[in-house]
DNA sequence: TGTTAGCACTCTCGTTCGTTGAGTGCTAAC
DNA sequence: GTTAGCACTCAACGAACGAGAGTGCTAACA
């Protein structure tokens, strides 16, 4: 038993195989492959080759008299195989982005929402966590009736914003002389920081401590939520569009382990190459099983990784796919990257 | 023929097969009701009253050897009799909501998530147009990098921002006398005005061009969204919880329907009562023609009515989902309507 | 006159049982 | 090593059928 490795007509043969599936979702036949994809052999030949690559664990057959159908491993050696070559950017992906200075968070819902759109894939979008957020600027607005909008801008242009009720003796001036001393005080210290000297200052200062609450409670949000990568989520009901997911029981349990993000986010988060795809059970989630979950890296700030994906059944285009995240995740790396 | 109207005994037949239609989906035979509900009347005389209620209209056989379905005619004249009687707000509803000032748009979100939590239907929350909004305050943040944030206040409260470029020379006091000048000049002007205005100054002002010209963007976008009525919807796929939609096809339908908002605005925005139902065909809204769309109005500020409401299968707990919106709505006049 | 028991009738649903057709594996010839 | 031929397997489809649920109708009863 000579049993030797993938040939180059295996690998033809299983590519044409998983390219066949991947257009018709149907149990690809012998037939099939020897007149639209080899016709130099006969459907026999091809035969003995599928055979030969079920036993080494590339195909799978549903039953005995239905075509083959591509394993998880199948789709292994073939995405590996696209790897290798380089991944040519998308021009249409790249040109869906207005360019417009938005804040961080707009920037990855927009991009969440084009991948969606592109690909009629579920698709993810990870904004990595940035420790040591530094405060650069501190700013109560006035607002009608005894409230006051208080920004907090980090040095990385972070921004985040809430209401908070303040004497109403304060005019704009008042509300700025306090900003000025605030962001003198403040400028240049974590969010941790920030909330400590807050209790110091909070026990002298009577009158004011609503403002100061509001500022170590929007301080505390802050670093909360910049202290953990967090992932957004575009188009999650594009997996209805696909066959895989005609039994509605499959298609509620994907949409519920989509809504815990735990998962994805520590998926994401160990993110170290430019692209990244996890096959079947590869991904360590259940109800996805039989998903691939596809993943482009981009780059935020000084050493910072994102990462732009999609999530859809294994049987996927992945040259388009990964074509599209590419273009995507450098228009992302553009924009925040500096 | 005498041909009555809808006597005590058949609305009470009508209402136990309406309700035990709620809980199980399943065609309602004469004998359940003589055994659960009417046990005083054999199966034969419940049997005899169907047959009339279906005659009127207000009964559907699948097939002659099933049970009855109620008519949508049948959930109009029950959901009458619901509306008669004083709405209870529901307890646990109230309580869903932090007791924490947000701006209006994190208020409806947070609505929105918490009916479809609640009902376990998709949820709908309209917010108003606003006309003739007003400048209340303006102003610009120091960012790092030579950008700034804007920030533009309304006299209702409502809050938007942008990030713009500004020349790097401006430091925080002289973007707050910018600041200052700005709002002096614009605060209690109209969003048209603003943008009339700065037109005008454009023309004299050369350096701070850009400043003005991302107010005037900003305004416009702030005009533009707060112009029209807006719907924001939450639990979208609640609706794979429902039998009725175990159809992968007809659950795709009905999401895409969701996602073209004009439909709801325009149903919602037409809101002049406390509770509105609108049952199958009423609400004119293909892909929708089996379902209900149960709404309460809230009151923000003067005279605005905005909306909440869940979207679901006609076959829907009138009473208790009444009660939920009853009691979200009453909690967002409360934080709204000021 | 309203109510009820009895009964024939209808129709869905689940099961069984061939039939069909796609696709295979194996063998023998090229 | 390749290919034609052939027997074989099994899902999918449809027809036939019995079981069961629920009805409408009739006739008897209060």
């Amino acid at each position: 038993m000579r049993e030797a490795g993938v040939d180059a007509r295996k690998r033809r043969i299983l590519q044409a195989i998983i390219e066949d599936y991947v257009l018709t979702a149907l149990p690809v036949g012998s037939r099939t492959i020897s007149r639209k994809y080899e016709t130099s052999l006969s459907s026999a030949t091809i035969r003995n080759e599928m055979s030969d690559l079920e036993e080494m664990g590339y195909l799978a057959q549903p039953h005995v008299s239905a075509g083959r159908v591509p394993s998880h491993k199948a789709y292994r050696l073939y995405v590996d195989g696209l790897l290798q070559e380089a991944v040519q950017p998308d021009e249409e992906a790249r040109q869906y982005f207005a360019e417009q200075i938005r804040p961080m968070e707009d920037v990855a819902a927009a991009a969440a929402q084009a991948i969606a759109r592109l690909t009629r894939y579920t698709a993810v979008v990870m904004m990595p966590k940035q420790l040591e957020l530094r405060v650069s600027c501190l700013q109560l607005v006035p607002m009608p009736r005894g409230a006051a909008l208080l920004v907090i801008v980090t040095d990385t242009g972070a921004i985040r914003d809430t209401v908070i009720r303040v004497s109403d003796r304060l005019d704009s001036d008042a509300l700025f002389s306090i900003s000025r001393l605030l962001t003198e005080r403040l400028a240049g210290r974590t969010l941790k920081e920030v909330q400590e000297m807050l209790g110091a200052y909070a026990r002298m200062n009577g009158p004011d401590a609503r403002v100061l609450e509001g500022i170590a409670s929007l301080a505390r949000q802050m670093e909360k939520q910049s202290a953990q990568d967090t992932v957004i989520i575009g188009g999650s009901h594009n997996i209805l569009n696909y066959p895989e997911y005609s039994d509605v029981e499959k298609a509620r349990a994907f949409l519920s382990a989509l809504e815990e993000k735990e998962r994805l986010t520590s998926l994401l988060s160990r993110h170290d190459a430019p692209f990244m795809v996890h096959i079947g059970p590869e991904s360590a989630i259940p109800d996805m099983q039989d998903c691939a979950i596809v993943t482009a890296g981009y780059q935020v700030g000084k050493g910072h990784r994102g990462a732009v994906g999609v999530i859809g059944p294994a049987r996927m285009p992945y040259a388009k796919v990964l074509s599209t995240l590419g273009a995507v995740s450098r228009v992302l790396t553009d924009l925040l990257g500096e």
